[in-house]
DNA sequence: AGGACGCCCTGTTCGC
DNA sequence: TGCGAACAGGGCGTCC
């Protein structure tokens, strides 16, 4: 669930909801996700002060507080963040629970417990040690040429490298491969500069286009994809069946008349 | 360097 | 229907 699409939306709701309430109390249920602190350091860090920025760098959200302090948040394979209201119950496998003294809290939910918290002292410094590539979002067109140059191997790989690109995972790397027509599997090397172009402006406009539907598969145009990666699932172009791949590990969804094999479709 | 693999964890879906 | 196997949207370490 969440690459960058998804994050971003965690963000938008830290920042529109859980900003400016001093923090009573920190409960981690799960402090093996803590990377580099304890219950206890994660609990100093945080009471008494307040959430006063949310930033986003790829798959990390970032929540700053007013005393200048960082805490990192990635949501692995299965994890989400809720604002709960006043006497609302966490949800189940809430792993973190910050709780405001106004009795609302903020929930860091992660079911496969595959995330991971962190305490950095600022997001440069996190994005540097763990040595991720710019945003996807804050690459342009030259940036996106310069990172494919230097690269060999798979498309489909290479933007989900978060040190190459930070953001994009297996299934954002699917749909921007679709709405540009390249196959999954195509060699870097062999996209033409133009192709490239493509990839690069499908992968701004699917990611645009992901955050406006809020991340939910069901809200997203009728021209995308992803509602449609399963087995049986019909193109969205041309209406033939969807067909899958292993690429760089995991399980690539594609139209196999869309996207042919033959790298550089002009 | 890049790819294939196993692993982390846990719930759901698939196939016999 | 019932069961275990395979799989799920991330990322890391190891080996080749």
């Amino acid at each position: 669930m969440p690459e960058l699409p998804d994050v971003e939306i965690y963000r938008r709701r830290l920042e529109d909801r859980a900003l400016h309430q001093r923090i009573d109390t920190v409960h981690v249920a799960a402090p093996e996700l803590l990377n580099d602190t304890s219950r206890q350091g994660l609990g100093r860090l945080a009471h008494g002060h307040r959430f006063s920025l949310a930033r986003r760098h790829g798959k990390c959200l970032f929540a700053g507080l007013d005393s200048g302090s960082w805490i990192m948040l990635h949501f692995g394979m299965s994890g989400s963040l809720a604002y709960l209201e006043r006497g609302e119950e966490p949800p189940r496998y809430c792993r973190c629970l910050f709780r405001f003294a106004n009795r609302a809290s903020l929930a860091y939910v992660a079911r496969r417990k595959l995330g991971r918290i962190a305490t950095p002292t600022s997001p440069r410094a996190y994005v540097d040690a763990e040595a991720l590539g710019p945003d996807a979002l804050d690459m342009d067109a030259d940036a996106f040429a310069a990172s494919a140059a230097k690269r060999r191997g798979q498309v489909k790989s290479w933007l989900m490298d978060q040190g190459s690109i930070a953001g994009i995972g297996n299934v954002y790397s699917d749909e921007i491969l679709f709405q540009a027509g390249v196959h999954p599997r195509c060699a870097v090397g062999e996209l033409s500069g133009k192709t490239l172009g493509r990839v690069h402006r499908c992968m701004h406009t699917v990611l645009e286009q992901a955050i406006d539907a809020a991340a939910d598969p069901e809200n997203m145009p009728d021209s995308f994809l992803i509602p449609k990666r399963k087995k049986g699932g019909r193109c969205p172009r041309c209406a033939g069946e969807i067909a899958s791949v292993k690429a760089a590990g995991r399980t690539a969804w594609f139209c196999p008349n869309c996207q042919p094999q033959t790298c550089s479709p002009d």
